[in-house]
DNA sequence: GAGTGTGAACTTATTCACAGCT
DNA sequence: AGCTGTGAATAAGTTCACACTC
């Protein structure tokens, strides 16, 4: 997240905390889906069930918005629905583009969820040039010289970026001098923006080492903690010897080329 | 994250910080790039803009793990890959299965940096038997049915989930009672799993719309703050009145049928 | 009685700033 | 002189617990 504005606007802002904003979406689902099932109210505890968190957590994020329960009862489920989605911009319409069509781009692109709460996906852009006028999730990709042109004629102010690593730097700063300022990022690549330009980045790799680390901890602690299971070497390539280090355990293996 | 485990392990265990984890794969990708172009040392200055980070927050991050470094030089390339790769259970192999092999299974098990780092596809899996024994990234899509066998036979610890969200749940329970304790969820929904199983999940839409919430709120700043800007109302079905509401402003829409 | 809304306590994370090593 | 490692200060996020309202 690259938010630049470290001052707080003029003007005494809310300030819903990020950790807040971030859970909003969540609760919002849970709503729709309640709405959809015509249940006219819900309290705390069985909406913070339905979302995954505790129910103080979500009476305090919710007291961020205002006070939209009643006492004794709870929370009116359709107008929950429209207080959130007005809080997160959801009642008006965002159009997208998606740059880099490959595998991942076209699931994306065919991915429903996608379109459905207010982002309509306005152009889908490939720098392949036997991708262009394919149809992929219904409508034609795109050439990339035509970005900015596309990005000022839809009103463009949010990008996905879906190419490979090595092209998303690039792809990211034509959209951001196209006037995109928010980017979400598929790309394994740390993005650099200007400021007031916001990226959120999505890592698959990143997602499962996170795991790899905690599924490590449990095998350790199965066996009493600290364990002695010296961790298999898979690739002790290229690795230097340095003496005289002093992590908390475990240095480096000894059969190791220099 | 539903890591269960309140109480920390018995043995004196250094506590690496759940933030901090998170930032080791991003260190670490720094690193391998730098570790390719053959760069013998580098400055936590230097990591940190690689990383996206700032040097603080890095130089606190690597104390968690060890004094790595060497003062008034930097950090030995080589020697911290080895490091955060073991921290990470990076230098053990982790079989993983995907269930769902849709458009976005089979994007994913297509998308290399899956298999790069001590991962390994151990089976694809699907419930459309229409779709067994038809090769996705090079193996063959195996049945449902044979989940559990899988997972035993191959030792699988970690699985993905990419099926349709009514699908999520019920492949969960099946992932968690075979013996997988690490669910990396693509599904949009909330999944609930017994004590000691972490889950992450990775949802498309929800990313959008913290997007578009910061967003909205730059439109907002434009204009000077506390935009007069009346919100652009999209779908304003059925939503009830609620009188005597006490939101910080806006009100719903007057147009609104109950 | 039931359940929200919120100060206050607590926990976790970030940033500062500088002592200490090379 | 340069750069790490880390206590101390600050900020952000979570949980507690209860007054208050319906």
């Amino acid at each position: 997240m690259a938010t630049g504005r470290t001052h707080r606007p003029a003007t005494r802002s809310r300030g819903i905390p990020e950790a807040t904003v971030a859970r909003l979406p969540l609760y919002l689902r849970a709503l729709t889906a309640l709405s959809e099932r015509s249940v006219p109210t819900v309290s705390s505890e069985e909406l913070a069930a339905a979302a995954g968190v505790n129910s103080a957590k979500l009476r305090k994020d919710f007291s961020y918005l205002g006070s939209y329960g009643t006492r004794g009862v709870g929370y009116d489920v359709e107008y929950l629905v429209y207080q959130i989605s007005r809080e997160l911009g959801l009642t008006q319409d965002w159009p997208i583009v998606m740059v880099g069509i490959g595998n991942l781009g076209a699931a994306l692109a065919n991915y429903g969820g996608f379109a459905s709460r207010g982002f309509r996906v306005a152009a889908l852009i490939d720098a392949d040039p036997s991708m262009v006028g394919k149809p992929v999730a219904g409508m034609p990709v795109q050439f990339i010289d035509d970005l900015e042109r596309i990005v000022a004629e839809n009103g463009v102010s949010i990008g996905v970026i879906a190419t490979p690593a090595g092209a998303a730097q690039q792809v990211c700063d034509r959209l951001v001098a196209a006037g995109v300022t928010s980017i979400l990022n598929f790309a394994p690549t740390v993005l650099s923006v200007p400021d007031g330009v916001d990226v959120r980045k999505v890592d698959l790799s990143i997602e499962l080492q996170i795991l790899a680390f905690h599924e490590q901890r449990k095998a350790g602690e199965e066996t009493g903690g600290e364990a002695i299971l010296p961790p298999v070497v898979r690739d002790a390539a290229a690795v230097t010897p340095a003496e005289g280090r002093k992590g908390p355990d475990g240095d480096m293996p000894a059969v190791m080329p220099a």
